[in-house]
DNA sequence: CGACTTTGACCAGCGC
DNA sequence: GCGCTGGTCAAAGTCG
């Protein structure tokens, strides 16, 4: 099996990264008196879609409810995927999560996670239009942000390569720059910063199987307080529909352990990526209401190519990707192939349209890598064998980041 | 024979 | 200190 045949319900990642904006930032720039407009603004750059859901809370209201830890539980429909994984599934925790607009993209969020990462910048909703249900979103915190989603994105059919390149990775925009709102982080106060760091505990808590768990909370705290605040700990959790118990994922894994955790009869698999000096360890397990579904969980990131598939004659993964990367794309790409930065683009971000995708291609080497997620936006599920139709979502990435970044200069006087 | 899996034991963190 | 829990170790077994 070269590539997952499972289908993808949804993505959670937690990674090690400096702080987003506060919320309290935010709100005091929402509530900032002539800057009252400020939701308009952003809420006229990006608009808001037809799909979003009539009880979603404005702008400022979610902000407000960050800042006071009053925020509304995960909707049933949105966390049924997760709660799959969970014995209680119909329990609202007090949840730390924010709810974005529908047109915030995650699969953006996956792909720019500097835009978390980086702490005096913020992300905005981006102007996709998005039928799916309301996201959940941590994005918290100066070293360990948590992101939840459990939605369906068109984003992430929409999104071709070149797109990704632009706005994430290549030298033609600074994906810290994209949407600079200059949040200065400087101002905030310690207590607010670690009542931010304890939200993100609470989103590890919260989102991992084990609420009470403290190990979940050590993993937390962990990832915060080591030495190095590497990104080598990111965690990059999957959730995908397959009867694959341990899908490959274009890297080599060895089985080290295996562990019934609590509230799931499902036993857990742990895997250490057999890339020498290679720290990657993933675990398996199997939903404790449904089995159907599979969580993966990726911790840290992969420094160094994925080796050749397995049964492949080929000597490692340039051949592997030459390969990908020498199909046919026409169907799909509007980018002529001989541009080397479309190229590379192609080799870094391959278009979610090409069947087969492979893990190895979506978790290459980490979150900044990470192409589009399609995701069926009708029924929550995508079949990676199905084509979406990205064309008329999205033609052209660079005109969509020239669109965005015209109009971030308009409103905001933002010279990117 | 090497790579990988299995599985019980062990370790460490946390709450009580 | 004890028990619970998640994570890891390592020897034995399995497979190609």
């Amino acid at each position: 099996m070269n590539a997952f045949d499972g289908t993808y319900r949804g993505v959670r990642t937690c990674w090690a990264a400096p702080s987003s904006p506060s919320p309290r930032s935010l709100l005091a720039m929402l509530n900032q008196g002539d800057n009252n407009d400020v939701v308009d603004q952003i809420n006229e750059i990006f608009p808001q879609t037809n799909h979003q859901p009539e009880q979603r809370s404005s702008l400022r209201e979610r902000v407000a409810a960050r800042v006071e830890f009053n925020l509304p539980p995960l909707e049933t429909q949105n966390n049924r995927p997760f709660a799959a994984f969970f014995r209680n599934p119909s329990t609202t925790v007090p949840s730390p999560l924010v709810l974005i607009s529908p047109g915030f993209s995650p699969s953006a969020m996956l792909q720019f996670p500097n835009m978390f990462i980086d702490p005096s910048h913020m992300i905005l909703p981006s102007p996709v239009a998005n039928g799916g249900p309301p996201e959940a979103v941590e994005s918290s915190g100066a070293d360990h942000a948590t992101m939840m989603i459990s939605n369906n994105d068109p984003m992430h059919v929409a999104l071709p390569p070149q797109q990704v390149a632009a706005f994430g990775s290549g030298p033609t925009v600074n994906e810290t720059d994209l949407i600079n709102m200059e949040i200065d982080r400087k101002n905030e106060d310690e207590e607010e910063y670690k009542e931010d760091e304890d939200e993100e505990h609470n989103i590890v808590d919260e989102l991992d199987a084990e609420p009470s768990s403290p190990k979940r909370r050590k993993f937390g705290e962990s990832t915060m307080i080591g030495a190095t605040r590497s990104c080598k700990s990111q965690r990059v959790i999957i959730q995908m529909e397959t009867e694959e118990n341990n899908p490959d994922d274009g890297f080599r894994w060895r089985k080290y352990g295996q562990k019934v955790v609590k509230g799931n009869p499902n036993p857990r698999s742990y895997y250490k990526c057999t890339y020498t000096a290679c720290d990657v360890k993933k675990h398996v397990e199997r939903g404790a209401e449904d089995v159907k579904f599979l969580l993966v969980t990726y911790d840290g990131i992969h420094e160094h190519d994925p080796p050749a598939a397995r049964g492949s004659s080929s000597s490692g993964l340039k051949g592997q990707y030459s390969s990908s990367v020498s199909q046919d794309h026409s169907n799909h790409r509007t980018v002529p192939p001989s541009s080397s930065s479309a190229s590379e683009a192609l080799r870094l971000f391959p278009s979610s349209l090409d069947p087969p995708v492979d893990m190895t291609q979506f978790y290459m080497t980490g979150l900044a890598k990470l192409p589009s997620l399609p995701v069926n936006q009708n029924h929550g599920l995508m079949n990676w064998n199905v084509e979406p139709e990205i064309d008329r979502v999205i033609p052209d990435g660079t005109e969509v980041f020239k669109g965005i970044r015209d109009r971030l200069n308009l409103n905001f006087g933002l010279n990117l």
